[in-house]
DNA sequence: AGGCTTGCTTGACCAAAGTCATGCCGAAGC
DNA sequence: GCTTCGGCATGACTTTGGTCAAGCAAGCCT
């Protein structure tokens, strides 16, 4: 796990990621200095699809800071299966918990694609987060956010159906609440599937059901002919025949 | 929300209370200084059963902390259903996130016993938090072992069968690993089905499969023949006729 | 006691999604 | 060029769990 190459030596990083590191969430609130003070105990590193940051069970000793890639967030199951938690894009966290509480990670994480990451050793940082009061609120903040994302998954699971679920990731990767609008599957579809809980035939079958409403596919782009209607059968407590 | 009764002005607790809140994970580790002037921003009440404490948008200016009783989270959906997210007991808490983030509670809290709660004002308490780095800390760990909960949650839903959810749920309850054990079911069936992601229906179905192997229900008294072999259903890829 | 309601179980049936098998297309390799 | 392989779609079939309806025992209310 520690024998990933390195890019630049701590508190020596390129001035260019100082600014990508400035608009990430996590330390949006902080002054220059404390984000300078910060760098001291980082590293930059670029790591190719397919390698594993860590898996779940190992320690905890760090976490990591996206600046742009594809992370996907895992879980092993005992047969060796692997469920998917969550695709991560640039300006994304997520082991960063486990520091403040087991001291091990509760899931694994792979490269997709070729990444760029920050690594943050857990001691120093949480030595300098008494200092850093904006950087709590943060850190709390972030891991609400992902409280709620993890919330709304349950409930998607529990509720409804694959064609449902599909749609609403589709919604997520837009802004617009109304009107035709064409998206662009951010990853594979095997990978999708496993991220929304079905099979890839099943992800197949979703799709082709969203014809239905008007979702079109062409090799990964994808054609919503009208938000509002995708968004209202997604709402609706069941799957979509009747109603 | 607001209208709620009253059983005690704030800054003046009933000490056995004060004992049971030094007892509390998110307040452990500080000080009797600490306590008593978080103390001053707290009201206790007692809540009966069927009380709505809050719901799902509402805006959360204030968290609680549960001292007995049991209390539901659940998530309405758009055609009325509610999806039990969690059951809590003594000592819980769980919408404080909500302060940190978007001030508005992301799910529904419903007594289902009457509860003695601690209210906590949201600004107060923020307030008094940055020169209280240990509470920072415990929130910061109570937030994370919520994000761990939730994620087995997510994978308990993704890919096992209603009785290795249920088996899985009946391992919770108990500390031992092995050997012969009773335990009783927390809550009502109906509750524990929705909680586990299924209809009542289907968990009767599961119970009956689980006296396969070995757990015998009489009236909300399960007696689990052996711990082990209920563990190794539970973690078998697939439900259990064969392998 | 009689007649409710409530909580749970059971059975028959159905729909949704998983499984298994096949086939297609486009990219990569020789 | 042909071949192979990976990603995806489709079809036939099975399994799981939801739906609907009935029934039962326990507790309640008059």
């Amino acid at each position: 796990m520690s024998d990933l190459p390195r890019d630049a030596t701590p508190g020596n990083v390129d001035p260019e990621v100082i600014n990508q590191i400035a608009s990430i969430p996590l330390f949006a609130g902080l002054t220059k200095q404390s984000i300078a003070k910060l760098l001291s105990n980082v590293n930059v590193l670029t790591v190719p699809a397919g390698t594993v940051l860590f898996s779940q069970g190992d320690v905890a000793d760090r976490f990591f800071v996206q600046l742009d890639g594809q992370i996907e967030l895992y879980v092993k199951t005992v047969d060796g299966l692997e469920s998917v938690i969550d695709v991560l894009g640039p300006g994304g966290t997520f082991a960063e918990e486990a520091i403040f509480d087991t001291g091990v990670f509760p899931v694994g994480a792979k490269v997709v694609k070729e990444t760029r990451i920050l690594v943050v050793e857990a001691q120093p940082f949480l030595d300098q987060l008494s200092d850093e009061f904006e950087l709590v609120l943060a850190m709390l903040g972030g891991m609400s956010r992902h409280l709620r994302v993890l919330l709304h998954q349950i409930n998607e699971l529990k509720l409804k159906s694959t064609a449902q679920r599909l749609g609403g990731f589709l919604l997520s990767l837009t802004e617009s609440k109304t009107g035709k609008i064409v998206v662009e599957l951010p990853y594979d579809k095997r990978l999708l599937a496993n991220r929304l809980g079905m099979k890839p035939e099943s992800l197949s079958r979703a799709l082709a059901k969203l014809q239905e409403i008007g979702v079109h596919d062409s090799d990964g782009e994808l054609t919503i002919a009208d938000v509002g209607s995708l968004r209202a059968f997604c709402l609706d407590g069941q799957a979509g025949d009747r109603k």
